[in-house]
DNA sequence: TGTACATCAGTGAACGCGCGTTCACTGATGTAC
DNA sequence: TGTACATCAGTGAACGCGCGTTCACTGATGTAC
């Protein structure tokens, strides 16, 4: 079972906070260095190599725990809202989204710049757990019903680009006044409802083809504009 | 006026290629040094300071130069589509930013990575590009009429979303197989039309509101679900 | 209950290295008269 | 046309500094018998 953000040493935990601190701060893990990580964490420079191997070891820690915290969030969310109010889970996901990104904005910077940085690893881990959220997302879609007209490959092409969407513009917004902050989980919203929209419609035009030219399209086939 | 490609001395153009060559593979404008740079580009470190003043000087120099020789492209091919065939601007605008993305892969790799890296200057010079395409691309919907019906600010905000997602997936893009690749063009044409129809949808819920409770609206407001 | 030993987080000194930056210099190109 | 001077790209040596990493060490906690 993998760390959770409880359970680990005093010392391992002060590193991983203090390396997301500093990583968040200046918007890059790359430059941190380890010297530097030890003095803010308050510990001795070796003590590093108590608990990591190189800096990209902490990183690939870090965002497996922050993974495995925002995850469950957004799925307990959907889940919770669905009992209640099955129409207005796309947009308490999305503001559930953004309180989280209020609540751990350190957490989102390193993800977004980890994301786009030096180390292949770190890329890569971010990039799964994003798939990982978009693919939660599609079943959760699927199983509460959510948008009952939509075959599954649509769905899974709508939360792509919601969460890649989502992912990106949580850096604008951490950095942004309360009132831009407003505007853009509005514009998040709208986003996703023209999404909704143009895919129903699509799905629509799939279900019934065209009258005339109807034979040469596979009913599965997708067919983007 | 600004520097183009072109009319760059020596030294100078040696040391912009090389920071985007160098940065581009490791997908870091931040960790490079000037001696590493200079390495690269065949001179003596203390060249460098013949032509900018420090690396995020040069970073910036870099951005604007990218900046003016891609916002006129794209701003080329919708004006040549719209004459000919007004209905495919977008899929072929789609295809040309990819294609450019092709040719300069660095140009993106850099761009990117700085949106999200340590200095502020260069996120701040990167967003304002694409803040830039994004007004380029509304106003030539608006001009060339490309979509009549919609609004300046429902405008606004599709080129937004569609310049924010293409940004974005470049690099994914540049990274993938040919395979991959047709299948990231084909998803990004998918999401432009998706937001077609929902914005075009939204118009016309605006354009005639709700029967009932149509008082409590004012036409001009924006009301996204 | 006591004793011996293993494990492990954390320490402090020391190393060699590449870095950014400064200084004084060269040599070519342009320009005033 | 020639001469004197200014400008500017590029050079090479030298500096002090913080870095990652290694080594030998301490002291606390757990565990076997």
């Amino acid at each position: 079972m993998p760390d959770t953000m409880e359970d680990v040493a005093g010392g391992k935990r002060k590193l991983i906070d203090a390396a997301l601190r500093l990583a968040a701060a200046r918007r890059s893990f790359a430059g941190l260095g380890l010297r530097e990580l030890a003095r803010e964490a308050g510990l001795n420079p070796n003590t590093f190599y108590r608990h990591f191997r190189d800096m990209e070891d902490l990183a690939l820690t870090a965002v497996a725990e922050v993974g495995n915290e925002l995850r469950p969030m957004l799925r307990a969310v959907r889940w919770a809202v669905a009992q209640d109010n099955p129409g207005e889970v796309a947009t308490r996901a999305c503001d559930a989204f953004f309180a989280y990104a209020d609540a751990h904005p350190d957490a989102f910077f390193v993800g977004v710049c980890g994301s786009t940085g030096p180390q292949p690893a770190l890329r890569e881990a971010v990039r799964q757990v994003l798939a990982d959220i978009a693919g939660e997302m599609a079943e959760d879609i699927e199983r509460l019903e959510l948008s009952p007209g939509l075959s599954r490959p649509i769905i899974d092409d709508l939360c792509g680009y919601v969460v890649s969407y989502l992912f990106h513009l949580s850096t604008d917004y951490l950095e942004d006044s309360a009132k831009g902050r407003r505007l853009r989980i509005q514009q998040s919203k709208q986003l996703i409802s023209w999404l909704l929209r143009g895919a129903a419609e699509q799905q629509r035009a799939q279900d019934q083809p065209a009258p005339v030219p109807a034979r040469k399209r596979k009913p599965t086939e997708r067919r983007p504009h």
